[in-house]
DNA sequence: TCCGTCAAGTTCCATTCGGAACTAGTTTTA
DNA sequence: TAAAACTAGTTCCGAATGGAACTTGACGGA
């Protein structure tokens, strides 16, 4: 790692025929990922949700006692209460039997809570205890603060774009998800 | 999981003023982690990076026995050799200790070799065996494919747009690297 | 209305992971 | 120029992970 500390100097790049400002202390391999990467999306995206999701994962671990797959369902039972685990599988980056654990965990920490679903006996809707919704309301803020100092550099309507594109991407889901695996089945 | 194979039908979403095709089998938790979170951006990334990773990861796994931490050591070396371990460390999200598991493991593979650095005692510099060139030469194309098919509903100028965002905000990284745990310095 | 299939969630257990401590080599500094 | 501080990489080992199998419940069709 290099140190961050010093006052970072700024050098322009041209990309696309737009100048950027690009700190000199970049680290080497960085801007090889940068520019010199086919892959040019994934290692933005990759790059950009570590950074974003490493220092929440060590703040909850540190000041909560929670696991990052923890972390991942308290935060969407924050979103919306009601949901069950296979709509945290569904919309999140982690297999169900970790997931299924974690809300366990949450349950003995009197975080979340559970009921049946009267209209199917295989559902088990989550709902946030008094005191999972006071973490959430105690740590969303961090949260919120760290992405918005990471589009700091963004202009309002810079962001608003970012947003469009990114959501597009998402939205169109459909024709890409496990393209790759295709080539396989017989 | 949602069975994807029907042809989609597709419904007018308003979002900030631009209008957005939403897939009517969206699963609805995805929904609200696009439209009804306050971290819109870091859902995206985590969201689109994890589904380029994924299939990519079961892929080598299943075609090349190699591990994802084997899979970001021998594409980071592919895209330059001659870098170090450190250098993979510094530009991806795992910590050292895999990544020098990693490394042994593609030597003893005969996909990677290591030479000391005669500048650095400490230093050893990855290279590609001819197997190694050839692993990447195969791979690569695919998952090159992978996001193009993910980008494919942008135009060339909206990926060009894209690119330039999120260029800036991993160029803005000193303004927000490990900036939540701050707080917690005494 | 029974059977086959599918979905939600849990359990099992071998494997992998990653924090912390350690080794070895380099740079700083006083 | 010796010691302190730092860096690259490895090792140790308890803990977390995730694939696969399993349990329980829902449901469609003949």
């Amino acid at each position: 790692m290099q140190t961050k500390t010093k006052r970072q100097r700024t050098e322009a790049r041209h990309s696309g025929g737009v100048a950027l400002a690009v700190p000199t202390d970049l680290h080497p391999m960085v801007a090889t990922k940068l520019w010199d990467n086919p892959c040019w999306l994934s290692f933005r995206a990759n790059y950009i949700a570590h950074h974003f999701n490493q220092p929440i994962y060590d703040y909850v671990l540190r000041t909560r006692e929670m696991t990052a797959p923890e972390h991942v369902v308290l935060y969407a039972v924050g979103l919306k209460e009601g949901i069950t685990a296979e709509d945290v599988v569904a919309s999140s980056a982690r297999p169900k039997n970790t997931l299924s654990r974690a809300v366990n965990s949450l349950i003995a920490k009197k975080l979340l809570l559970r009921r049946n679903d009267p209209q199917d006996g295989r559902r088990r809707l989550l709902y946030l205890t008094r005191a999972g919704r006071r973490t959430i309301d105690e740590t969303v803020p961090l949260f919120v603060a760290q992405e918005q100092a990471m589009i700091a550099v963004l202009s309002t309507d810079e962001q608003r774009t970012l947003n469009h594109l990114l959501t597009k991407i998402v939205l169109n889901q459909n024709a890409w998800i496990k393209r790759i695996t295709q080539e396989t089945t017989p």
